[in-house]
DNA sequence: ATTAGCACTTGGATCATACGAGTGCTAAAC
DNA sequence: GTTTAGCACTCGTATGATCCAAGTGCTAAT
């Protein structure tokens, strides 16, 4: 029944296009009478009835129950954000207000991801989430020690994904600039470009070894290594704004909304969400319930688009609602806020400057 | 008629202790008739009833209306706190449970922080806070200049307070560890200790002079040092479990929790709440109702205690719930909880190691 | 092809009633 | 003097009946 003959003529697509518009703006089920009343349609509701009816059977509208309106499903969602949708103009207004909050604080990717979070729940009064997907161990291809004081030092090591991590490590004996400059050395030589497992206890014990005194600091270094290289970082989910959630009277329901909460905080699923999506695609997805492979979610709709920096997905920001919610704004407002941070990682410095990838040694 | 006459006597604060935690374990007034039949009282419910009326009288309880029965005040929580309730002994099974979590992951405080909010909420079930308050704008003591790559430094600065700060800095020219090092000294003997205010552009241009090329460099990082210099750190908040809050009537109320949640995101106003408290208290504090400044939060209670390491509080976690709340554990698994971040702070090294402190010399 | 008209369905709001839980008070019992 | 039994009274909620408005589907007329 989905998609049968062959789609929409012009005047059932812009019914359709009403009611969705309609329901989204107040949340009720969207009846014939209405849509004559108040509109552009030189119809009456005899005929629009009709109409609906057909949109119903072709699977675009359902009805709760026989004396409501209709509403949009799944499908007629689906529909609109491909073909009828047209994208929203942001007002003076609101680009002003984007533009003034975004240029206020920059700086780490992590800053910026909550930034954007913020920003994007309070433009569209939904929820928002920023995404920042965890790297998958990556080797480290140089280290760098830095004498702080007498005790404590700073490992900083530079990843071959081109970021770059660093620790305080306390040592339990007295720190010279110069024992620090020997331990580089030999940390760059022998522990560089190799893999947690690599490390060996073998290779541990050479180490200390050539560096003779000590292994009260060669130890906690290797450790701390270790844990970096194992780490697998898990990846991080902020949320701004589910507050928001609470004024759409689909999220009534105590129940389900705090099934929804517990998945939203579990990151987990969330997560994975992001990384099921095509790799490639850079435009912004969007998941109408039970596209939604999220179970609590299938309620919902979730609008995300992955960042990227030098060819590399570093986080994603989302935008979380009720299946009607206003796509339009929506999408443009993802679309925006993705591309200002875009143009934010390329202009300022902060995070992997697209480093020893091998796209970018074409220019 | 607060804590007239002078107090309670055995029976009644028996009473009012039974009352309180039949309340608190399933949420509805107490009549007299309950207390009888389910319990140890060898009274009948008229002679409960009259005791009630009297500590009703008293402030220690309160009628929802006349053919309700009795809920404890908020003095009477209080009370109940200060004086009748017993320390919750953990199960064997939640502290094994306590233990196994608290052990996987430590390492860095915004970890182990974020891991205690988690381990507080699961155990509890209701919704855990942790709180790392900002550290007010402190000197830089010291700069290191960290040569990365050809294009991109890493700026160290050691804090006043003992803690370490870096940042990534992109520079326009090509770099050379001999250039960072002349930089690294300039900075030190110009803009180490001094306050944001006081780096002047006359000062800024005197660096760039000494520094002689390059100013495409020294103006990235005086930028970045006078945004860390004003930083105010705004602190941090992260709410973990807050979807256990709707398993209780207390919030079924759509607007006001998303009252409640907008506060909770807000940050700021936990923070406030944190700092407010008498620092030098380090045990748990418990808020209940309109003790609590934030009008948002007045029919919930906040259990919080402030974590130390080396003498500074360096944050705080608490749990939020409504009033009723098994004060008795959530309050013993705060202060466990507290206890068991302090000694793995001790530990492990990781963060400021009391450092530079008037304190802790005297050892 | 469109429209007017009408019978039918149905969820929600409104109202009255009944019920149950709990109290306060008085008078009797210990 | 304290405790208890008994009873009238209060009040919030659950239940059910009724009504209404909104919306539909269908048929017949335009």
């Amino acid at each position: 029944m989905r998609g049968d003959g062959n789609e929409l003529n012009e005047r059932k697509k812009l019914i359709l296009k009403a009611i969705i518009e309609a329901h989204v703006r107040d949340g009720e089920p969207v009846g014939s009478k209405y849509l004559t009343q108040n509109k552009q349609f030189s119809l009456s509701s005899a005929t629009i009835r009709n109409e609906m009816s057909e949109l119903e059977e072709m699977g675009y509208l359902e009805q709760p129950h026989t004396s409501a309106g209709r509403v949009p499903s799944e499908y007629g969602y689906r529909f609109y954000v491909n073909s009828l949708m047209q994208k929203y103009r942001m007002s003076q207004n609101e680009l002003a207000r984007m533009n003034a909050l975004v240029k206020s604080r920059l700086a780490e990717v992590d800053k910026l991801l909550e930034t954007a979070t913020q920003l994007a729940a309070a433009l569209t009064n939904y929820t928002s989430i920023a995404i920042k997907p965890g790297r998958s161990a990556t080797a480290i291809t140089k280290f760098r020690l830095v004498f702080i004081t007498d005790e404590v030092l700073m490992l900083v090591m530079l990843m071959a994904d081109g970021s770059v991590r660093t620790g305080q490590i306390h040592a339990d004996l007295q720190l010279s600039p110069g024992l620090l400059e020997r331990l580089e050395m030999i940390l760059n030589t022998q522990i560089a470009g190799k893999r947690a497992e690599e490390i060996s206890m073998p290779l541990v014990m050479e180490i200390e070894r050539l560096f003779g005194e000590g292994d009260s600091l060669v130890g906690p270094v290797i450790k701390y290594i270790c844990e970096v290289l194992a780490e697998n970082t898990g990846g991080d989910v902020k949320l701004s704004g589910v507050n928001h959630l609470l004024e759409y009277p689909e999220y009534a329901d105590a129940h389900k909304f705090k099934e929804l909460l517990g998945v939203l905080e579990e990151k987990r699923d969330l997560l994975r969400l992001v990384s099921e999506t095509d790799e490639s695609d850079d435009r912004p997805q969007v998941i109408i319930g039970s596209e939604n492979s999220v179970e609590e979610m299938q309620d919902s709709t979730l609008v995300f688009q992955k960042i990227r920096s030098g060819g590399k997905v570093i986080g994603a920001i989302g935008i979380l609602g009720p299946r009607r919610m206003d796509y339009s704004k929506v999408i443009s407002t993802v679309e925006y806020i993705t591309d200002n941070i875009s143009e934010l990682l390329r202009a300022s410095p902060g995070l992997p400057p697209g480093g020893q990838d091998d796209d970018e040694h074409k220019t």
